[in-house]
Order: structure tokens, then C-alpha cells, then sequence
DNA sequence: GCATATTAGTTAGATATCTAATAAATGACG
DNA sequence: CGTCATTTATTAGATATCTAACTAATATGC
């Protein structure tokens, strides 16, 4: 088995009868293939990135889960949970289940504050600080496949394409009617 | 409450100290900050959008699980469910789900083909047929806030890239060593 | 200086997704 | 035509993520 040719069964099913959807003209005219609108295409493209992520990083034991904070605490050490969850952008609840299943691992130590009980602050082991030296080139090797056959200013482009649409929509403030 | 205030607490906090990773030069001289790599700000982007869409169809009782058959559905009716699998891009376990909730919500019944027994068709109810015209406008909506401010040059070019990434990415090969 | 509000973290429970293993129907072929 | 391989769907169990409700510690304001 192949593990990119796996997970998704594309089997090209040779559209046995055209769409069933009329043109009925129920107020959307143009009507693009689900498949090919910017979301799915945006998913299809982290998922899979994600993936070629996990599959360096598992082997050593390490989750995409863990793998945000650990980029983290390999940039600054000692950070309280809430500077983690704000850092790698993930809710407080996830940290605490990240980190957790990371001390049981041994990549992490959990130790409270001395000045304000209510934090606590996760350090890396020795464990965890040398997974940086084998791990973190994943994260350019991913980066380098990812971006093959891009120009450095389409890159460049790519990067503010990307960032000004998680903008627009972060600035989305929609409420039901 | 503010849906998107809310879930990431940026605090912003104010860099108490530099980083604590020395340039002792391991291999990769150039070190980046994580939140800017191009698998950050997917995950945002993609995360972003796939909230725009669920606050818009969560209201009806419509979970981003669903909408994705859903949409394929509303294109052609009546597909067994390895159809759907690969049209969604989803795994047969997941669709398995998703079908079993969307049967609950009345939004589809599943009839086993005369010809091969093996398999199931899913057809939309009547409930899940209007609800094509409820809710795919708000996929046109979310793709329309996401691209505020683009040309139609520049969605071109996004789509091409996001395009050209994934399938960089789809063609990643990569083995443990 | 105490009552109240805010902040930090946790627990509980839900959703969306995956992989691996299994069951049941069908197809292939000697 | 009977065994073996393939296909379709399902179950079981894991991971990553979320929201809502809670607890404990600290800060604030009269």
C-alpha cells in the first residue's frame, strides 16, 4: 500500500449521468463544481501539508498535535500555557490535552509559577529540547516540497494571498438572522 | 461574546524576553518565526474559512461534517456512498458517519442498489433538497468575503498556486528512514 | 479589607477526521 | 461450480480540535 494513493479512493467514476441538478434558476446562476471552489481547494492543501508532516514526525513519536507548541517552546522556553495557546493558536483546552499527552512522552515538564499560582510553566526536557535538531527540518523539508517549482516572488505572492483572505475572513462578523 | 474574538486569545503579549534559542547554527541557519510558515497560515486561512461557513449553517443544524456531501448531493442525487467518498475526498469511515447523521437529521435516506447488494445510494429527502437553497448561498457568501478586496487576476493566481501546492504535496513520497 | 470581577487552567462532552480490522457481496477462473 | 480475490460498507478505536461550564488564584474598587 501507498500511503499517498491511500486515503482518498479518486476513482474517476466515469460520470455515468450528467448532474442531476436543474437550471432551475433558484437565484445563484453560476454554479461551479463543489470541488474546485477556493475551500475545498484550501483544505485539500492543508490536509495535505498536515500529512506530510505527520508522516516524517510520527515515527518519533510526535503528533501534529504536539508539533505547534513544541515549535514554541523550541523558540522560547518556559512559557506559561496561556503564551502557548495564544503562540500556536490553539484554544486553552487543546494545550492542556497537547501538553499532557507531551509530558507523558517526556518532551515537556509542567512547573507553577513562583510569583502567580494560577500559571504554569511548561519547560522542555532534554528529550524534548533535542527533538528540535532531529525534527525542526522536517518543517523546511515540508515547506521545500510544498513550494517546488515557485518562484521566490511567488512565494513571496502566496504568502500575502494567503495571509490578506485569513484577514478578510477573521474580520467576518456574521450573525444568523 | 464576540464569535471571533473568542477563540484564539491573542494576547500579544509583550516579548518579555528574546528568544531563548541560541544561532548555534544546527543545520538550518535561517530560523523563522512558526506563526509565519506557509502551514500556519493555511491552517488559519483554512480554519477561518471553514468557521465563516459553519456559524452561517449551524443555525440550521448543519455541521461543516455535513456540508461537504451535502454539496455533492445537491449536485447529483442518488450516489452510493463510495461516490460520495471520493467526490468529498473524505475516507469511507468518515462519510460513514456523516451519512449516519444526516439520516438522523432527516436530511437523507439510504435505499441498497437492485444490481449489487454491496452497495448503498444515498438520496436527499425533501428537507435536505430545499436546504440546497438555504444554504449554498452561503458558500457563495463565504468565497466572497474571503476574496474582499482581490481581483479576478488574483483569484486566478490563488487558486493556481493553492492548486500547484497540493499537488507538489500529493506527490510527496516520503519514507522513514 | 472584604466582595466582586478577572484570569489561568481544567474538566466534560461534542465534532470531524483518520487508520486498521472486519463482514458481506460479487467477480474471476481453473 | 467452488475457492480465492476484490469491492463496498461498517465497526472499533485514535487524534486533534472545539465550546461551555467549572475551580482556584489574583486583582480591584469601594
Amino acid at each position: 500500500m501507498d500511503a499517498n494513493a491511500r486515503a482518498t479512493i479518486l476513482k474517476d467514476s466515469p460520470k455515468t449521468s450528467p448532474p442531476s441538478t436543474p437550471p432551475d434558476g433558484t437565484g445563484e446562476a453560476f454554479h461551479f463544481k463543489p470541488g474546485l471552489s477556493i475551500g475545498y481547494l484550501l483544505r485539500d492543501c492543508y490536509r495535505s501539508f498536515s500529512r506530510a508532516l505527520e508522516v516524517r514526525i510520527k515515527p518519533y513519536g510526535v503528533g501534529v498535535g504536539q508539533w505547534f507548541f513544541l515549535r514554541e517552546l523550541w523558540e522560547e522556553d518556559g512559557l506559561t500555557q496561556g503564551d502557548l495557546s495564544s503562540r500556536a493558536r490553539m484554544t486553552a483546552p487543546t494545550t492542556v490535552v497537547a501538553i499532557r499527552r507531551m509530558v507523558v512522552d517526556g518532551l515537556v515538564l509542567r512547573k507553577p509559577d513562583d510569583q502567580d499560582r494560577r500559571k504554569v510553566r511548561i519547560h522542555l526536557t532534554g528529550k524534548g529540547r533535542r527533538f528540535r535538531d532531529e525534527l525542526l527540518p522536517f518543517a523546511f523539508e515540508v515547506n521545500k516540497v510544498a513550494t517546488e517549482g515557485f518562484s521566490e516572488e511567488e512565494i513571496r505572492q502566496f504568502r500575502s494571498f494567503v495571509d490578506r483572505m485569513k484577514k478578510n475572513l477573521s474580520r467576518d462578523r456574521y450573525r444568523s438572522p
